[in-house]
DNA sequence: TTAAGTGCAAATTGTTTGCATACAA
DNA sequence: TTGTATGCAAACAATTTGCACTTAA
């Protein structure tokens, strides 16, 4: 069995977070390819059982807790970042995926997406000011759609990044 | 044994949260008293464990599964908010504590509480940008303390509400 | 070759629960 | 009195780890 991609001209391809390992000098089994692959074609934000599920469907020699050791050296690495929304159990998406935040529609419970430079930019001096380097950072708002405001108008500064499903 | 304050009139006075407790219409035992006391008091974000023991000091015929109870009750009828700080295990907080941020130290765990006005606009901004009224918002930052940074300079616009012990 | 990675199963950790007893209303 | 709360210990669920065996570099 080969690796996961084959470009035309015959040489294997490695999906994206793997090249992140490659880079951050991880040795990269057969295994972590897998996981790897699985990551970077991830859309959602699946826990370990659903990262197991999806990489045991692609190569059944990994083990649930190779998972767990991959997804905690990828965290370290801040290749992966861990999500908790509840629920127990961590969830994981690339970092690579840019830093986003969640709105939250309290009437529908949609969750909408969006990109502000500007947030991080506050948080991030915030932080300097109480004396600390930011590392990372979440932020949940929750709101109710203005009346009759069916989609706002492109925003100045907001970028609204498609979301991603289930 | 007496209830755990005396008013100089003889009557019994519950904390703040345990009168919030019976206005729920909760059945008040002793240790519950103990515990909404001890989350009264509390200036910090304990966790279980840390709310055990000190219901404990006061009362040792609580166990841990009656905190655990207790805690999960309180957080249903609004009393608590249960946070989640990584670290695995959930920290509470009494609602009436009023809206402010954090600021977790990655290394020591030590969570700083802040507020800032010039956050909550800007979140009230974007959320006007994308449609929608602010509700409610949350926001968390992880940071690292800046070397050699002891205690960071007052801070312009960011008011550290006073920080509560480990 | 050889240090690092893996599978498996057992061990940990945080939290929940079943059941007999204790207690607030 | 009577239904709810509690203590205890066993049950659980998510995650970690010890150890002998593979494998990437």
């Amino acid at each position: 069995m080969g690796r996961e991609t084959e470009t035309p001209d015959g040489v294997v391809g490695d999906s994206p977070i793997a090249r992140l390992c490659v880079k951050h000098g991880l040795k990269m089994t057969g295994q972590r390819r897998v996981i790897a692959r699985v990551l970077s074609e991830a859309e959602d934000h699946p826990d370990v059982e659903e990262l197991y599920r999806r990489a045991s469907a692609l190569d059944s020699r990994i083990s649930v807790a190779t998972v767990y050791r991959t997804v905690r050296l990828l965290e370290e690495k801040g290749i992966l970042e861990r999500r908790d929304f509840g629920g127990g159990r961590a969830r994981y998406e690339a970092s690579e995926n840019g830093h986003h935040y969640h709105l939250i529609d309290v009437d529908s419970g949609n969750v909408i997406e969006f990109e502000n430079d500007e947030l991080v930019g506050l948080l991030a001096r915030i932080a300097a000011e109480l004396g600390f380097d930011l590392m990372s950072h979440r932020a949940e708002l929750f709101g109710r759609r203005i009346n009759g405001d069916k989609k706002a108008s492109a925003p100045s500064n907001v970028t609204q990044t498609g979301h991603r499903g289930k």
